[in-house]
DNA sequence: AAAACGATCTACT
DNA sequence: GTAGATCGTTTTG
């Protein structure tokens, strides 16, 4: 999967997707169920609205990196999109956890498998994403990537049934758009179903 | 230097 | 559903 398109279409084509990420304590792997599209014009609620800056500078580098950023105390991951110069990206929001889920409890200080991976900051928390993966290359397949869900990784990796959707609203399959016409990140507003 | 703010989370009702 | 916590960054005096 390529990731020079607008981040309204890598919104849509992510959720389903792999979120991978392998450390010395393991390999924890979960599908995306919720994005968040952020545009690079018109729209005033994304990092890059006002412009290059020290923190988030990835996000006007190249598609296919992360844009890690701080908030609150906790860390959340994006999904960089379009060519290089265009501050764009996809929030991932939450993902089902499918594989390393014990370590995942470990890390989230929780057993309960509603809330590991629901919200972008519970995610990086399980998933131990943290601002040293800030620009990371998420298309190489190390430490964190995003895997195709019809690859094949049986080589490596067992994968736990299906736990049972985790969004936010125990909805089917679904990704938000920010602002310009669609969605904000309160969830109070219309969503689009997927 | 102090205050306000935020793409949030937890605990509690 | 919401008050309170959290802390780095930005804004204000």
């Amino acid at each position: 999967m390529h990731f020079n398109d607008s981040p309204v279409v890598i919104a849509q084509r992510l959720v389903g997707q792999l979120l991978c990420r392998r450390t010395r304590d393991g390999l924890c792997i979960g599908r995306i169920v919720e994005t968040e599209a952020y545009l690079s014009e018109g729209d005033t609620a994304a990092h890059s609205t006002r412009g290059p800056n020290r923190k988030n500078a990835c996000m006007f580098g190249p598609a296919g990196r992360a844009y890690i950023y701080t908030i609150h105390a906790r860390q959340c991951v994006n999904v960089v999109t379009e060519r290089q110069g265009i501050g764009s990206a996809v929030l991932i929001r939450a993902v089902e956890p499918l594989t390393g889920v014990p370590l995942m409890q470990r890390r989230r200080g929780t057993i309960h498998l509603r809330n590991l991976c629901r919200g972008p900051a519970r995610l990086c928390e399980a998933f131990q994403i943290g601002r040293d993966l800030d620009g990371w290359d998420l298309t190489r397949g190390k430490r964190l990537w995003i895997a195709d869900e019809s690859c094949d990784l049986s080589a490596n990796v067992v994968c736990s049934p299906r736990i049972g959707v985790t969004s936010a609203e125990d909805l089917p399959l679904r990704f938000f758009v920010n602002r310009s016409g669609f969605v904000s990140g309160t969830r109070k507003q219309t969503s689009i179903h997927h």
